[in-house]
DNA sequence: CTGAAAGCGCTTACAG
DNA sequence: CTGAAAGCGCTTACAG
């Protein structure tokens, strides 16, 4: 292993300028003032010589590690990338550091933390990436946290910031209905445990009561949010010959409706003319598919913005918000039956 | 601001397991051996107090951060997820921690590096993040670098990763002559300074030259590989009566295939029929364009590890290779004129 | 306004 | 095998 490199220090700089090392430092740092003369040779010096204060014994002295970190489940998923934009920007704008980090679910021999307080001065806790336990155990050591598309356990008071789902969901649904007279609604349910796949159905259930169409629980495929999964579990609905019509189908999210369409389509079933097909997400993707996804717009980068933003007021002891929904838009393409690519909020 | 409210030290273990604090700092490192009974008294009192060891303070007692950096131009591209989660993947297995950060390349006032020797122990660095000046200067102050689809200027030794986009440029045009006959190919010129672009511009002359087909300037569309520049100058070029025929267009990479796509429908200009089109990348939406890209699959989450790799071996002072080259795959769908999905290496 | 000194929480020769 | 002590490179009361 190569240690570093012995770098210029403090004391170089201290000494060359012939000033003490604590007048360095409050230049450094403005935050004292340093008489003009003083400053000049200071600068010079550390011009000359190139130097640039190691964060880590700053940290140590200031034991303030102006670090937070971000916790997720997996990188392999392009919502991170709009997500770690939102985050980057707000985390460079407070000249924090960023640390990254998956967190594997490791069974055996106790859970490794590769982020925690001992790194990081708070984090940003995506959904799944934690166990409720865990997040309670850092939120008992007190460290700041702000917790992603998730909600916190029991009474604890942990800012979250998420999207809506629910209305969203019931205004899809309620398009769907209203406006293409579809009745027999299929849903794609997504993994049980997931808070925003909770609420997308509890929005198309309230769709579906609204107007006095009754739930079936025939009418739901209990696939995931998983473009494979989904294409597997709405082929075997199909191929079973007993199943229940059906003239639409909310897929839960957009990778899940590219299964969806797939199954459709290997058995010769039409969108929108035999049965609608809506997702979630506005993915990449869904402009692109044949028909164009209808779909709702999820705010991405700006929930990573916020939840970066809600943990800074954490940090500087102001009262963060102790639950951000970002409003999400359906966009109308033509998936559902419409003819046009319009925009209801 | 809230400093870390204070934790339990080294030093609370040690007093309270009644051993000096080497002897625990020993035991934490498992670096010499501790007997075994002071090992269950130390281990006791830490789950007890349930003891983390301050990240800051180690990393200046060994003066090692224990961190690498990656350093992107912007993250609001889809290819970062893939090349994080291959970065990531990498890091968490060295047990590394991971800093990320974009480089707004600032003019004013000197830049200054939101990461560098300071606070990592070596850094990734993408194309476009920063000058060659700026890498020269990292490097000269010893500062392990790896660089991602650039080489560095000069003759500096830093390792690099990228992908071969010659040679694939190269056997998809060569595919676009001999399989389909296409004589009369437009080339979408990326970025000048953009070294992918460079190399795909010269695999793609060379595929012209080796037909004999001669390289026309007025072929060729100083576009940008994104989405909206592409269908502006390919509108344009479309607009000028006076522009020569073509039978195929190479877009570059397929975020820019989008724009093109949407300008030749706009003149009702038929895929594949009346031009082929193939772009590089094999972004996720190619397969889902219609007709679906025929394209070049570069396969970034490898970019990402293996820059990784690289860098520990920098870091571990093994020998690194200086240039790693990854090897791309042609995909053929229908948009060259094809009728079938199909992979050519 | 400036300096000497203690301290941040660890690691690691150096003795024993 | 274990401990006392110095040191990592900064910051910050405390004096002056």
């Amino acid at each position: 292993m190569t240690k570093q490199t012995s770098s210029i220090t403090i004391r170089d700089i201290a000494r060359e300028a012939e000033v003490s090392v604590a007048t360095v430092s409050r230049y450094l740092n403005q935050n004292a003032f340093v008489s003009p003369d003083l400053s000049d040779r200071i600068q010079e010096v550390m011009d000359q010589l190139d130097y640039i204060p190691q964060a880590t014994a700053r940290q140590l002295a200031m034991r303030k590690k102006n670090t937070i970190g971000l916790l997720v489940p997996n990188m392999h998923n392009n919502f991170f990338a709009a997500l770690l934009a939102g985050i980057e920007g707000e985390v460079s704008k407070h000249n924090y550091n960023l640390l990254v980090a998956t967190c594997r679910m490791n069974q055996k021999s106790g859970y490794q933390f590769p982020l925690g307080s001992h790194n990081t001065d708070g984090m940003l806790v995506f959904a799944d990436s934690l166990s409720d336990k865990q997040i309670a155990q850092l939120h008992e050591r007190q460290l700041p946290l702000v917790l992603i598309h998730k909600s916190p356990s029991g009474n604890i008071k942990i800012p979250t910031v998420t999207i809506e789902n629910k209305a969203a969901t019931k205004k899809l649904i309620t398009h769907l209905i209203e406006e293409h007279h579809r009745k027999h609604i299929l849903l794609v349910r997504g993994s049980e445990y997931q808070e925003d796949s909770y609420w997308r159905e509890v929005g198309f259930k309230e769709a579906l009561f609204s107007h006095n169409i009754p739930f079936d629980e025939n009418l739901v495929i209990r696939g995931s949010f998983e473009r494979e999964v989904a294409y597997k579990s709405m082929k075997a609905f199909l191929e079973d010959p007993t199943h229940p019509k059906f003239d639409a189908i909310f897929t839960g999210d957009d990778d899940a409706a590219v299964g969806i369409y797939d199954a459709l389509k290997e058995h010769g079933i039409r969108i929108p003319e035999d049965v609608s097909v809506v997702g979630f997400d506005d993915s990449q993707i869904a402009p692109f598919l044949t028909p164009p996804l209808t779909t709702v717009i999820a705010p991405t980068e700006e929930v990573g913005r916020s939840a970066a933003e809600q943990l800074f007021c954490l940090l500087n002891g102001s009262d963060p918000a102790l639950v951000t929904l970002h409003t999400t838009e359906i966009v109308l393409r033509s998936s559902c039956g419409c003819s046009m690519n319009n925009t209801i909020t």
